[in-house]
DNA sequence: GCCAACGTTGGC
DNA sequence: GCCAACGTTGGC
């Protein structure tokens, strides 16, 4: 249980035909997404950042949860959704960061381990983040398993993130209102080296 | 299929 | 609390 939410979806009073029609517009399918989706040479871990509010789910809870892995629900954003349910693979990881928070920054690490599978509170009327346009059949939203392997050092903040030159391109700041974005390994290894790097 | 209105995220 | 960014919705 993650991250935060939007707003229910209302019901459409028409039904949608069985055949969901043809993604329209995937604009992160092109350009700076592509990659994330694109094939992987053999055994090539990608990495991610995945966006909770501390105050809903931090990464604190998560290390105190059951194996210390939770699903990823309640994602309903199709950029966000596109990333769990096709770009993230088993034993990927995963920066944690803490959205709304003083300060937001990146504060731990996890790594996926279960990919994409549907998303059960979209398909169940009495949850908060029901969406009755979708179905069972083709389901419309799709979470991650993501276990916590560590806390940083220090937490990176997003003010030091954003006066970093070698993360001037991170999807984070480029991008602000996703929950779920990719991360090179570059930019990875600058965080990791940034946590670790202060005393 | 355009585009204005609206809703959400999340920084500040 | 404000507002920028941007996705979604619905009128036409």
């Amino acid at each position: 249980m993650p991250a935060k939410k939007s707003a229910p979806k209302q019901a459409p009073a028409k039904k949608a035909p069985a055949k969901k029609a043809a993604p329209k517009s995937m604009p992160y399918e092109k350009g700076a997404w592509a990659a994330a989706f694109s094939a992987r040479a053999p055994g090539e871990k990608r990495y991610w950042l995945i966006k909770s509010e501390p105050d809903v789910f931090s990464f604190d809870d998560l290390m105190a949860a059951p194996k210390q892995t939770t699903c990823w629900d309640s994602v309903r954003n199709s950029s966000a959704r596109n990333f769990l349910r096709d770009g993230m693979k088993k034993g990927d990881l995963a920066f944690y960061y803490h959205s709304n928070a003083d300060p937001s920054a990146i504060v731990g690490i996890c790594e996926v381990v279960r990919e994409g599978y549907p998303d059960p509170t979209a398909l169940d009327p009495a949850h908060d983040y029901y969406d009755a346009a979708s179905n069972a059949d083709t389901p419309t939203w799709f979470m991650v398993d993501v276990k916590a392997v560590k806390k940083l050092t220090s937490p990176v903040a997003l003010p030091e993130i954003k006066n970093s030159a070698a993360l001037s391109e991170m999807a984070l700041v480029k991008v602000g209102r996703l929950s779920v974005v990719p991360v090179q390994p570059n930019e990875w290894e600058t965080v990791i080296a940034m946590s670790e790097g202060r005393s």
